[in-house]
DNA sequence: TAAAGTCATGAATCAGACT
DNA sequence: TAGTCTGATTCATGACTTT
């Protein structure tokens, strides 16, 4: 059903509505999405068939929605799209949009022009790209995402430890390795490709768990055969796809219906920043450390004598933990946890080992 | 010195112009050079400085040629130097220019205004970028290059066959792989970097040889220490570098003085195409790797026993060195040339040793 | 002398909670 | 809202030092 264009209070959520994007975001409350995703027309500027060696035809995006007239066409598009978006996204939200050199560098513009901070530029690089088949360019083995805050100050979500864990336990880089989408995850009607521009459910996986919350509602304003909404689903986060042809969207709902949750157990990934906050004094008043106790550093090159109220007092004066750690060193800040040792039979031991223990008995 | 900003009649190549590229450019004839190479100021809009968590600050850029008051300001500053650039190039000539995400979609748009026509977009990837040390976005590991001809009808130089034999006779990507510039490569000026966004001459050696021809000349806006002119000159091509700091334009006068031309005889590739090929059963007929010989990767991590026939066999099946490599990593492709490797007296030895052996036998 | 360990550094839009 | 305080956070490489 075509969606009337008044405003839309409660957000239906985990639903496909068929119209226009822009239309439809402009009747959704601002400040009430998490995260928007947005594959939009790439705008190609094809003008003849392209022929592989072998003298078949490429089956190149060739739909009327990828057709605009000219640059300034496409780019008024763009900004009433990113604009309504920027709008429903709360402060605290994500902005994903992906493109290829045909349009992103357009799109990107316009991202910043609205007042979107971008944070990382991201490369999905294919490992199975189409050839050049003409032998005049490189192989074209790449799409780019911009992944952009609300604004420039705007705090944003990034699961920190999440992607390092995908990553073998190195920072995730901004280029993904990640193949085409094909095999049986390509939908396919009547045999053929249903959309001509499928994603890898992958890349909207490393999205959403890069930059979402489990239970956080994700529109994605071009929804397509519903990539974002299956991801979305199994990834226990809501959604709401805008899609104007009600073929995709049909067979968007059909796919996304036969998604299974993942269990709501296995959603919840620890960061460490999100751990109680123990104050150093804590330790002092359960007896860990006595009053009195000698801190120093690893190498021993420091020292300080821990008070009963959980400050440290050194030769040149007194204070937390912290400041004290950086006095010590002339260093600006320092974290104390890290920085101070105690001596247990002979041993050097970081002190907080005690933080970790206290962390365990708050868990249980 | 200084150049006057009257027309340059007679292009004086090899050389090095202080002044304002724009206006340089200006006075240069039109349609006159086969190719600009240019590394614009990134407009970085960094704020407070960025310290590792050892508590050392990171070496940033502050330059004041970085800073622009805002967009508007840079987008000026953009649109007339590409313009400038696009007027001397030849109608056959190509466009390159590098930036990061902070610049590189307000450059590109420009580049499509002005009628310029993105052939490929490609991405730098760093094999060694600097972290991100607050742990808040992805490791910023790339940059982008917009590789374009004059207009979309142009015909531009792209030595395709050059291209894919660097790359092992498989097509060249748009992503590339190459490290920072550093180690001895990188110019010290009282044993500090002498400018801080020098680029490795890795890219420009390949930027060069896709897009010129021995004897083209390239022109370099933003000349800096003079990466470009170095590997102009190395490659048998001139070059005329812009530069408005007198420091670096001594710097790359200096530096390009000390490279060596490579010998015209080596500046028409023989691409691997060319080469004979070897076919690994090649080594086993001859007893350079007897059949049952253990092959195993660089790390030790999987083996492959060799077959009479040149195929290897391992756990779960069998086939060419190039296709067991790849299953055995999971990975969709893999250069068995490349990957396997025999022991010999204890230490491990690529097999491509021995191709390159029977390839020297079969050039006598 | 070789191997192992320490230290410096690279185009970076790099914090968040609490008072 | 501005100021204060806590305390989280790094990978590859080359140069240099120590064993």
């Amino acid at each position: 059903m075509v969606q009337r264009m008044s405003r839309i209070h409660t957000l239906e959520v985990d639903s496909v509505l068929v119209g226009d994007s822009t239309a439809l975001m402009r009747a959704m409350p601002a400040n009430s999405v998490d995260l928007v995703f947005a594959d939009p027309p790439y705008n190609l500027q094809l003008n003849n068939d392209l022929r592989r060696p072998n003298n078949s035809v490429v089956d190149g995006v060739d739909d009327e929605w990828d057709k605009f007239d000219d640059f300034a066409t496409y780019d008024r598009f763009t900004r009433d799209w990113i604009a309504a978006a920027k709008r429903i996204l709360k402060p605290t939200g994500s902005f994903w949009v992906i493109g290829s050199y045909h349009n992103i560098y357009r799109v990107g513009a316009i991202v910043q022009d609205l007042g979107l901070w971008i944070l990382n530029d991201i490369v999905w690089r294919k490992t199975n790209p189409m050839p050049n088949f003409r032998g005049k360019r490189f192989t074209n083995a790449h799409e780019t995402m911009l992944w952009c805050a609300k604004d420039k100050d705007a705090r944003y979500t990034f699961n920190y430890e999440t992607m390092k864990g995908l990553n073998e336990d190195l920072q995730m880089r901004s280029d993904w390795l990640i193949p085409l989408c094909g095999g049986p995850e390509r939908l396919k009607l009547d045999g053929r490709k249903a959309h001509p521009t499928q994603k890898p459910e992958a890349l909207l996986h490393r999205v959403l768990l890069a930059s979402t919350k489990p239970g956080d509602l994700v529109v994605d304003p071009f929804f397509g055969t519903g990539t974002t909404g299956a991801v979305a689903k199994r990834l226990g986060r809501r959604f709401i796809g805008l899609e104007r042809d009600e073929t995709y969207a049909r067979l968007a709902r059909e796919r996304i219906a036969a998604v299974l949750p993942v269990p709501a157990e296995d959603l919840t990934i620890q960061s460490k920043r999100s751990e109680p906050r123990v104050p150093f004094g804590t330790l002092v008043e359960r007896g860990m450390i006595p009053p009195g106790t000698v801190l120093v550093d690893q190498s021993r090159r420091w020292a300080a004598r821990v008070r009963p109220d959980g400050t440290l007092i050194w030769a040149n004066g007194k204070g937390s933990i912290h400041q004290v750690g950086a006095e010590v060193q002339g260093a600006p800040s320092c974290n104390g946890w890290t920085f101070w040792y105690y001596e247990q039979a002979g041993q050097l031991m970081p002190i907080d080992l005690l933080r970790q223990q206290i962390r365990a008995e708050y868990a249980n």
